[in-house]
DNA sequence: CGTTAGCAGTCGGCGGTTGCGAGTGCTAAA
DNA sequence: TTTAGCACTCGCAACCGCCGACTGCTAACG
């Protein structure tokens, strides 16, 4: 059977309910809700019809209707109307926009805060850290027991770390930068070959008691779980929805939640530049959950992702919309900044 | 009325197990619990005593015994057992001590990490910034468009901060780095008079272009939020509890746990050295809940806490012992290594 | 005077019943 | 093809009575 069109505006029709309500949708509320005016027999037909097309299911026979997971896909695939940005939240995203974007990670932490607030949905920010090149390399003396390390790599990200090492010397530091540098520049971490570490060793001569120490700092740094960080804010949200009521559906999410690596690896993996949107019975997500990401590229890496989580009829329109303001605004500063500063 | 050692066994039974239970005790299992042979309508007339004194209280007439937050109290205060860590808790602890402490945030969280799974509650992990005296201030050449601040505290920290300002050279940083230093070493953030940023503006010459950037960087390293961190971990774990399978109570538990600042401000005023436990209608906890925590210091200063939230009657035994053994030990290797790593 | 047995009273929780109302599917007529 | 009408289904909330756990009280005992 076919997706006429009148199917489709009763179909838009139950969804936008649904999202509002999260209760089953009868067929009577939907007349007054269509342009077209039909009885609400007819509607039952229809309704009746997408059930069997797998757009709608009742939870119980004396129900009105809920949308699948695959007749949500097809509202936020196309049915689904534009959202205009508020006022008030495009002043509150561009004055988040407005920080320096050195900070990127705080950057994004905070952003997952103010878009719980708006969007009254748990939002989620990861930050990866990619598999970057060494661009520059740098010992810094702290004292005669310690100095800082600190990498700069090909994305303009600095990275530093405190080395503990015995008998450290400006001199000695001086002679290990050259040889880190020279032996490491444009090199990822998967690509730091023993001949390389053995390299570095040679030319950093009476430094040389540094170089491992430095080395397993530089490997830290640039490892997979490095600077992986996950920030989840307003968890407390996900408890206003009736989906959630249940305990154990609320666990089965904050669960997911705790996941905090399998999250930065799922939601940098989605496409960049448009929403990713995630359901239950798609993915991992749990049950009634939906997540929609965007991932932040940074000439063409991802290196981190924000997103919110919520019931799977949340309010796409607006999630998706601030998101998008977000994730493109930041993409573009990322790049912009990263272009301007990278002319050495 | 006297609270007798015959009143104290009886309580602590009651404790015990309501906090195996979570449910009412009644007279006539505490009978076979306490070393005194009794009969429960003694037991009775004890606990009816106990009622009017204020430590415990009955949910409705017909029902057994519940200790009220006083009860609890005495019970953590004096009647309570102490635990042994079993070998495996141990050998957990003890790697995690391992960690290096440079990384002092990243263990501070893997420990949360550790200890929701250890005791099954869940754990919370915050990270403070000290009043910190500066130390040392170094700028280091990144680009021309851009320097790293790098600053050392007082306590042995090091904090930096990417800086963005036009035309650096390596010439104006050393001598930016030199009148930074001579200027602020000693002072704390709030110490930071006009008179000092004159006297750094003054003495930096032809890099004084980039003494503003450089103060706002290094106001933001000591500033109040500037790093300030914390971790919740294993929130699935609260929901597991049957006093938060009402759905109202456990969000008003996840409210707290969003006040991330407030948290820090809270679990960092407590007593070091010894469990700090504050239960609901102490303090502003929520109803049903109590948390324990033992705050993290450095020679005197407080720079961060590790604690546990969980229902009014968690295991405070087994939960104060993992956290004395992890609090005690890095408190003990932090200000080992600060002394160690002080005398220039 | 402390302790104990016994008994009446209280009350929450559980299982079964009932009535209500929303919403459906079907049928027959327009 | 659409519509009106009707019988039917079923979740839900309210209600009821029963059971069991536990208490408070009283009276007797050592």
């Amino acid at each position: 059977m076919e997706l006429t069109d009148r199917k489709k505006r009763i179909l838009k029709s139950i969804v936008d309910e649904y999202i509002k309500s999260g209760e089953p949708v009868g067929s009577k509320y939907i007349t007054s809700q269509i342009p077209d005016s039909l009885s609400s027999a007819t509607v039952r037909n229809e309704m009746s019809d997408l059930e069997s097309m797998g757009y709608l299911k009742q939870p119980h026979s004396s129900a009105g209707r809920v949308p699948t997971t695959k007749g949500m896909r097809t509202y936020v695939e196309g049915l689904m109307e534009g959202y205009k940005l508020s006022l008030e939240e495009l002043s509150v995203l561009n004055e988040l926009l407005d920080f320096k974007v050195g900070e990127f990670g705080k950057l994004l932490s905070e952003a997952a805060r103010v878009m719980s607030h708006i969007t009254n949905y748990t939002a989620i920010s990861v930050l990866k850290p990619p598999a970057e090149r060494i661009d520059k390399v740098k010992a810094v003396y702290i004292d005669e027991g310690s100095f800082l390390l600190i990498l700069r790599c090909s994305d303009g990200q600095v990275k530093t770390k405190t080395v503990f090492a015995p008998d450290c010397t400006e001199e000695k530091l001086r002679t290990l930068s050259r040889s880190l540098e020279e032996g490491l520049a444009g090199l990822t971490a998967a690509e730091i070959s023993l001949t390389a570490v053995l390299d570095v060793s040679e030319a950093a001569g009476d430094a040389g008691g540094l170089v491992n120490p430095a080395l397993r700092a530089v490997n830290e740094l640039l490892g997979a779980e490095a600077e992986e960080d996950v920030q989840v804010r307003g968890i407390n949200k996900l408890l206003s929805y009736p989906e959630f009521y249940d305990v154990n559906k609320a666990k089965s999410v904050l669960e997911v939640l705790e996941q905090k690596h399998a999250l930065v690896e799922r939601l940098t993996e989605g496409m960049p530049g448009r929403p990713n949107i995630v359901m239950s019975g798609e993915g991992l997500t749990p049950e009634d959950a939906s997540v929609v990401f965007y991932p932040i590229t940074v000439s063409g890496q991802t290196v981190g992702a924000i997103g919110v989580i919520g019931p799977k009829r949340m309010d796409y329109k607006k999630v998706i919309a601030n998101l998008e303001y977000f994730a493109s605004g930041l993409t573009e500063e990322l790049n912009g900044k990263e272009e301007g500063g990278n002319d050495k």
